[in-house]
DNA sequence: AATACGGGGTC
DNA sequence: GACCCAGTATT
């Protein structure tokens, strides 16, 4: 592998000055406190700051610190977090809170080991709470990172492997700052997010570049390497929206699945697009027998997961008062339960359900 | 060692 | 359409 020559402490100082001048003003950056620079890095995994800033200002304002957020039910939590995705990030964000109040009288553990025995923190977050607020001196490595190192050390290690991500780790472990290795972790992280962009499209400015490999031989876009494909299954949903009067019948999803604690409607989910006349289903049959018309809502609906896309009808039935006294049953083996605008309103849902039900309440 | 887990932005 | 984003938990 062709490496780069420039030394290590060249590079610090040098991204050091470059994160000076052109550092991002965010909120979790003018303070110490390890709830917040917490609540920050599980909020930003696998999201843009952009997306998240206003979410994690929701959050501080309600809940300023651990002990609210240990308070607060997970279903407000996953409430609040509703439409940022990964929603096992709010389960354990709160499961996280109670934990940290019930076992450590609130006051979060200072050092790179312990946190990471917490749920939700892994080792890249646990480490960049380490450094950022405990001046720890541990690499916080995240995608920025490896592709600032790839592209500036021309390191060719794939990261679609543990291996390859290990050999990064080990390298940006040699790089930390050992003085501010809080300032140094956001520092290769702004970089990696202002100037060194996926699409590289800043080699012009950079101040790295007479010593960056990928620059030098014009490997931006391959740097870093990452031989992963993602398998995409195709899901096609039927959602019934029940309503009876001004209630409507909504579930809890429970299983692990997707969107696991938010809720939703009754659902038919199969492999294939299926006519309503070919399905064999409870729902149906009552639907039937009572002579229930089944109202299908606009076209097939596409929504897109990173491993599922997923092919979505909404179906309406209004519910009569004499098909009520005979459901009962069904609602309860099909864990329905009746909310009227106001509760839906404060439940979570995905974000498909959320813009489904805008537009029905606008028709 | 792979795979699943969201939603939005970008090219 | 493909890739990426301050990754983690599970299998």
């Amino acid at each position: 592998m062709l490496t780069s020559r420039i030394n290590h402490s060249i590079f610090r100082s040098s991204l050091l000055s470059w994160y000076k001048l052109h550092q991002r003003c965010l909120p979790w950056r003018t303070t110490k406190d390890p709830y917040k620079i917490w609540l920050s890095e599980i909020i930003l995994q696998q999201t843009r700051v952009a997306q998240g800033l206003p979410y994690y200002e929701r959050f501080i304002t309600q809940y300023p610190s651990v002990t609210e957020l240990a308070n607060a039910t997970e279903q407000e939590v996953l409430r609040l977090w509703q439409g940022l995705g990964y929603y096992s990030r709010a389960r354990n964000l709160h499961h996280c809170a109670q934990t940290i109040v019930e076992q450590y009288k609130g006051v979060f553990p200072s050092n790179y080991r312990e946190l990471l025995m917490l749920k939700g923190i892994g080792p890249y977050t646990a480490a960049a709470i380490a450094a950022v607020a405990f001046k720890e001196v541990v690499a916080a490595v995240d995608g920025n990172v490896y592709r600032v190192l790839a592209r500036i050390f021309g390191l060719n290690y794939d990261i679609g492997t543990l291996q390859g991500r290990r050999k990064m780790h080990a390298f940006a472990s040699l790089l930390v700052d050992p003085i501010e290795p809080d300032t140094y972790s956001q520092a290769i992280m702004d970089f990696g997010a202002l100037q060194c962009t996926p699409v590289c499209s800043f080699c012009a400015t950079c101040i790295f570049k007479n010593y960056c490999m990928a620059f030098y031989t014009n490997r931006q876009k391959i740097l870093p390497v990452k031989t992963s494909k993602i398998k995409k299954r195709a899901r096609y949903f039927d959602y019934f929206i029940l309503q009876y009067k001004n209630l409507i019948y909504m579930k809890k999803r429970t299983k692990n699945d997707i969107w696991k604690g938010m809720y939703d409607f009754y659902l038919l989910d199969n492999t294939q697009r299926l006519l309503l006349e070919k399905i064999q289903d409870p729902l149906l049959v009552l639907a039937k027998r009572h002579h229930l018309s089944i109202t299908t809502l606009e076209k097939e609906e596409r929504h897109l997961l990173t491993h599922q896309n997923l092919f979505v009808k909404f179906h309406k039935i209004e519910l009569t008062s004499t098909c009520l006294e005979e459901a009962n049953y069904f609602f309860e083996q099909s864990a329905l339960v009746a909310f009227n605008w106001l509760e839906i309103e404060n439940l979570p849902k995905p974000i498909l359900i959320q813009k489904f039900l805008k537009k029905l309440n606008s028709i």
